[in-house]
DNA sequence: GATGAATGAGCTTTCATTCAT
DNA sequence: AATGAATGAAAGCTCATTCAT
């Protein structure tokens, strides 16, 4: 007999809030709204997480798990530092496109309801696996002479910043095409940007 | 004797709710709240404007029009494409030092609260003086032999998508220098990004 | 016209949770009952009092305060000590009999629910106006040879205990006669115990 | 192997939750926490008790029955009536002090929240053990001739809201000294009170 | 007897907005 | 134009109790 256990209910609210945060808002859902897309009750969601704010960060430090993983993977291999840009532009595409709610939650809730993440999520502390991935990458392309020897966090907002900023703009329905299509030229813009000089 | 005219009363009340908003984020500020800091009634505030959200619409299109009018200009002087990019930027972080409710409103409310602006503001309707003269910097920069012909989105998300990124790195206290000091590095990597391959 | 100030409104909501509270205890009671009772909206209330508890503090000092009153003015009588205490048990069981929420809600809600004054009412920093009262009532009667003098907590315990526990066994329906009956037996306890030996 | 017993089972949730009740109060103090104290499941509470308000009866009843059987104790010795009274006096004082949670669960649950015993506790119901051996106790002193012979429940009220207002006092820390001190003189004005004129 | 996930009604509190003055 | 008391819907969260296992 498949029974359902708690580690999956738990999922199931992760997978269903993430979804509702990232397209309505962390304000406009509410914990009603989660549990009916769970099919549970209110109070039954609160034997799972303690507070709306407690699920919020654990989202955050799921999705910078996931993220940081999937940046491993691509460091670890041996492959060049363009070609590297080029996978890290890659997959933040396709989970964009496969898992928008991810993205979308980084950008939306994370990054713009920073009261929420005030306390316990202090400076990047939620976000850590994430940020020392790019980190780690970062560093691989310096030592290689492959890229130019900058202060870290202007290369990272550089990556990201660009990276966040078309996904927004495509989740906003400006962009012309797909983001598909702008893997190749933004890759190459980020190159130019950071390569040795 | 200087009567305080309509004009002055809504200026006042759009500079005092950019900086409640941009500091507390949408949803956590009041009505009440902005009245109070207006020093007016909350009755009073609504023959202003007519609710929460036409106010924060209205804001959105103040900050795009001052963004706009600074990036006119900088478009009309004589210097060369690498020149405004440095004055484009050292113009954003002065603004993002100096009056930081407008930079951090628009990363804070406007790009994360979509749910707000989706009547009014669809695609970039409130945001158009902003963007237009960005699309002026950039093909001014194409057209000049510069920049390299590429998407005008690609080359708007790297442009907007670092310097936002670099202001929320600043705002979150991870830089370890001030904004002013990345200006050189930001421009050049911008431009070596851009330029004509 | 007539119109309803804001004070008197506020006197409405003390009178109509002063016997809501001491009929049905603190917990029991709610927001709405008492929105329902006073004809206000449950927002409304809220424009009165900051919360349930601070609705709750104000009532032991309201109380307090009027019971201080009575206190004094007896005190003030030229009447010899065990006049003093007759005056006082009357006044006590007067009011246990007109206006029974007052004594009530001391015994029931005030000295019962603790964790709800802690945070303000500590010690007897709610109380005072009623205990000053009772201490100059003491230290009068040991000056005139009247009373013995003893600690003064254990003649108020005697004195307020003994009242509170006979409004107790009343309000229980377990006096087979009215509480008036009991005046001169009590009043005669009192003064025998705390008489000078 | 010594099992635990049923019997032995529900001896550890009285005890847990007197001491819960009498800290806390009756509605703040969950069955979770509870069963918690107790080491138990909240499922298995409710074989051993059909409801929180259930509980709270036989708690009463245990208490009364504990005290009735101390002041029996009393009664049937071969002392003076001033003598007994000290030793109720002390009696009770000592349980303030070693099991305070019974005197407390006395005071701040059962005297105070009406409602949850109102059906199964009504009049004295609940509290007949112990009732009546206070009533032998007056008996006996008036049959002997030491004490006035006036209407029980003054007499009661001023014995036990006497020695109820003294632990309050001292549970709020008010009492300049520790209880014990207080034994003599409370024993003294009480008899004085009471003694036959 | 024992477990603890699940229920759902209900609580306190908030806040955009209205409207009589 | 200006006031602020009033509204009421809705939010987050709690908890006694049940029940399938």
């Amino acid at each position: 007999m498949a029974r359902i256990t708690k580690a999956e209910r738990k999922k199931s609210i992760i997978s269903a809030s993430l979804k509702l945060f990232s397209e309505r808002g962390f304000y406009i859902t509410t914990i009603p709204d989660i549990a009916q897309k769970v099919g549970m009750s209110v109070g039954n969601f609160y034997n799972y997480f303690n507070s709306k704010d407690v699920l919020a960060k654990e989202l955050v430090m799921y999705i910078s798990q996931y993220l940081g993983d999937n940046i491993r993977d691509i460091n670890e291999r041996d492959i060049s530092t363009d070609e590297k840009i080029y996978e890290i532009v890659s997959m933040y595409f396709n989970i964009a496109d496969e898992k928008p709610e991810m993205i979308e939650y980084f950008l939306r809730v994370y990054l713009s309801n920073r009261e929420v993440f005030s306390d316990g999520c202090e400076g990047m502390l939620c976000v850590s696996p994430f940020v020392t991935e790019m980190m780690m990458f970062f560093n691989d392309g310096v030592e290689s002479g492959d890229l130019y020897d900058q202060d870290f966090f202007s290369a990272f907002g550089l990556f990201m910043g660009y990276l966040g900023g078309m996904v927004f703009l495509f989740g906003e329905k400006i962009l012309p095409e797909p983001l598909e299509n702008y893997k190749e030229s933004i890759s190459q813009n980020i190159y130019n940007a950071l390569k040795s000089r």
